[in-house]
This record gives C-alpha cells, sequence and structure tokens, in this order.
DNA sequence: CTTATGAATAATCAAGAAAATATTCAGAAA
DNA sequence: TTTCTGAATATTTTCTTGATTATTCATAAG
C-alpha cells in the first residue's frame, strides 16, 4: 500500500484558473490569434513552458474559456429554473430571454470572445453537444417541474425539452444577431415561448 | 410617346439562365473561388467581358445562385402550403420536415454549392432577410387556412408564423447540420411540429 | 520527487513579389 | 444600333521566405 504522500503539492486547479482569468484578459483584448503563450505565461509570473503542466496546447485554454462562457449561460438558466415562486410557462418564457440576453450581451460586448468561443466550437463538436445536454436537461427539468405544479402535460419530457431546445437556438448562436436588434428578438422570444407554453398545456 | 422597338433584342433573361447553368456546374463541382470567369464564359460560348452584360459580377453570380437555391426550398414549401387534401397541423410538421430535408441534402451532396450561399449569405443580409420573409409569409398562409378549417386557433398571426419560422432555423442553416444523424433531426423535427400544432390549438 | 526554465524544434504567421483573375473599355463585328 | 471581343487595368490569390510563436525536452532549482 503506497504510503500517504506528505510533499506539499500545488492546487493545480488554482493555477489553471490563475491562467484562465489572464488568458481571457488578453483573448478578450486583442484577440485569440494574437495574444501569445508567453503574454499569457508573463502575466502569471511563470514561463510559457510552464503552461503546459497545466494545459496540453493553447487550443485547450480557449475551450475551457469557451467552456465556462458556455457555462454560465448555464447557471443563468438554471438560476430561473430553480426559482420556484413563478409558474413554468413564466419561467420558460425567462429562460428563453435569458439566452438571447446572454448571447446578445456578449455579441455585442465582447465580440472578440465571441469569435473565439464561435471558432473553437466549429472544431470542438463535443464541446456544444455537451453544453446543449446539459441545458436539454435543465428545459426537462422544469418540464417536469410544470407537469407536477399542473401547468404542463406532456406525454414525453425528453422529446419535448430536445424540441424546445432545437426551437430556441436562433437566440444561442451568434451568428443570427445580426437579424433582428435586441427589441426584435425580445418580442419574437415572447411569441415563441407563449406558443410554446400552449403547446405544453394540453396532451397530444 | 417612343415608338415600339423594331429591332430583334437577345432574351437577355436568357442567355443569364445560360450563365447561372454554366456556373451553377462549375460552383457545384470545383467551387466559388476556383472557378474563373474565363471558364464560366467559355462554357456559354462567349468571351468573359461578354458575361458583364449580363452580370455586374461574379458575386452577383453567386447571388443569384443562392437565391436560386432558398427558391427552391421556398418552392417545397409552398407546395405543400397549398395542397389542402391534409389538415393544417400535418402540413405544417411536413413544410418543417421539407426545410431539414433540403438543407440536409444540400449539406450532404452539394458541400461546395453550400459553402458558397453561406458565404454570400454572410455579406449579403437582404437575401437571407428576404427569403426568411418570404417563407413566413408561406407560414402565415398555412395558420390562416389552419384558422378557417378550425385546425387553429391563433391570436396574431403573423407574429405565430415569425416565431415558428425562427424556431426551425435550427433546420435551415447548414451549420448545424453536424449536431445530429438525419433520423435524429427527423424525431426532433417531429416532437417541434407536435409541440407547436398543440400550441396553435388554443386561444392564448 | 515536484516545480520550473531556457534552449531546441516544429508549426504558423506575415510581408512582399509574382502570377492569376476580375473588371473595364475602346473599338470591331454583325 | 446592338452585340461582342481583346487588350489594358485593377484586384485577388499564390507562393516564397523570414520572423514569430507554439510546443517539447533536457536539465536546473528547491
Amino acid at each position: 500500500m503506497t504510503p500517504p504522500r506528505t510533499n506539499l503539492k500545488q492546487d493545480i486547479g488554482e493555477i489553471q484558473t490563475q491562467i484562465l482569468f489572464a488568458a481571457l484578459e488578453r483573448f478578450q483584448q486583442y484577440g485569440y490569434g494574437k495574444t501569445t503563450m508567453a503574454e499569457i505565461a508573463a502575466d502569471c509570473g511563470m514561463s510559457a513552458s510552464n503552461l503546459y503542466r497545466f494545459f496540453e496546447n493553447k487550443q485547450d485554454i480557449g475551450a475551457a474559456l469557451a467552456t465556462d462562457c458556455l457555462g454560465q449561460q448555464r447557471a443563468a438558466i438554471e438560476i430561473i429554473v430553480n426559482n420556484i415562486s413563478t409558474n413554468a410557462g413564466k419561467r420558460l418564457e425567462e429562460c428563453i430571454l435569458a439566452m438571447l440576453h446572454h448571447t446578445h450581451h456578449h455579441c455585442s460586448r465582447l465580440p472578440r470572445l465571441v469569435e473565439m468561443v464561435d471558432a473553437i466550437c466549429e472544431h470542438r463538436t463535443d464541446i456544444v453537444i455537451s453544453h446543449r445536454r446539459s441545458i436539454a436537461e435543465l428545459f426537462e427539468a422544469l418540464l417536469r417541474q410544470g407537469e407536477q405544479s399542473g401547468d404542463f402535460t406532456i406525454n414525453n419530457l425528453s422529446a419535448a425539452a430536445e424540441a424546445i431546445l432545437s426551437a430556441t437556438v436562433i437566440f444561442d448562436a451568434p451568428h443570427f444577431m445580426k437579424l433582428h436588434s435586441l427589441e426584435e428578438f425580445e418580442i419574437i422570444a415572447g411569441n415563441l415561448a407563449t406558443l410554446l407554453v400552449n403547446g405544453l398545456q394540453r396532451r397530444t
């Protein structure tokens, strides 16, 4: 049996966080392509080669940040889903609006970051797919709550959740933000929410 | 008043069609960037400079083809909308599936064309917007029919049509085709159609 | 043994020349 | 007059090649 490690090892997670923070600043300000590993390392007071003890490569740093960015959206939606003080239909609308606002905010305020996240998602479908699954699970939880509270009557919870997820892609993909103003999008989101909520209220 | 023209002028539209046909062949096989105006012209038995009597520039040829491509989708949907032998709900599902199949077919069989259409739509938002408006009008017609036949009960026809259009973007944008297999998409489309049709049946 | 670095290597980017191509235009053919 | 073309010009792409940057690795520091 191996003896317990007595050596004080550094907290890898903490250093990764530090690196991600430094990288985020640079990526936002100068873009992914224009920031060098050496710069990120310098910001962290370490050498470039040492970065590779914490991340496989530069793209993985970008991927971690992209995951973070998508995770923030998930967190915002999760709060709405768990806020049981309003009815499920209203919360579904709020979720869709939250998606829209998250996307719109990033597109208008952090275009370089969006550009990077977009590029990384292009090559790493797994990140997109796992994010989508994660949002689908939140929707499914919301639908389940709605069913239990009598707000909804649904045949197939996960199928409905996935359908809603697909229906809201336009609010999630930066790509489409140029098609309408925020105000127009808000109206569309509202109309879609109304339609969906209505559709969830009857058994098929 | 101007006298009637007696000169036999060539049918400009016909020649434009010929040019578009030749360009389409080349673009599909070799891609937009790799085909030259000289090649297109040679295929039509004319000089490159003569092309400019029929199209402003190369990009306009691409734009015309992109418009054509989107127009074909519109035509397929229009046929479904006008086929009043089935009920409106069923036809809405068919419309969504038609969108999906059009996109999927092009992505898998004509990737170079899709790439070109995508690139052109990036710079010419007007083409996308007018196509979307045109599809929205078809949806609106379908909803109106559904309301008249008693299948649907809808507060705001055009708002609902636009919401449905937005909800189906995932089936329309080549972008997303990598997220699922055709079979998975078909199931999602069916589930979404069910949800939407259900939502159209009650007054909000 | 863990942590870290600088030097070495590999991959990518950037600038500029050369070649290919888009576009224009004066004038020929019909 | 209308239709068309070849030569001329303007743009874009391609191809080098030097420089920058990512990544690896042998080895130092603690």
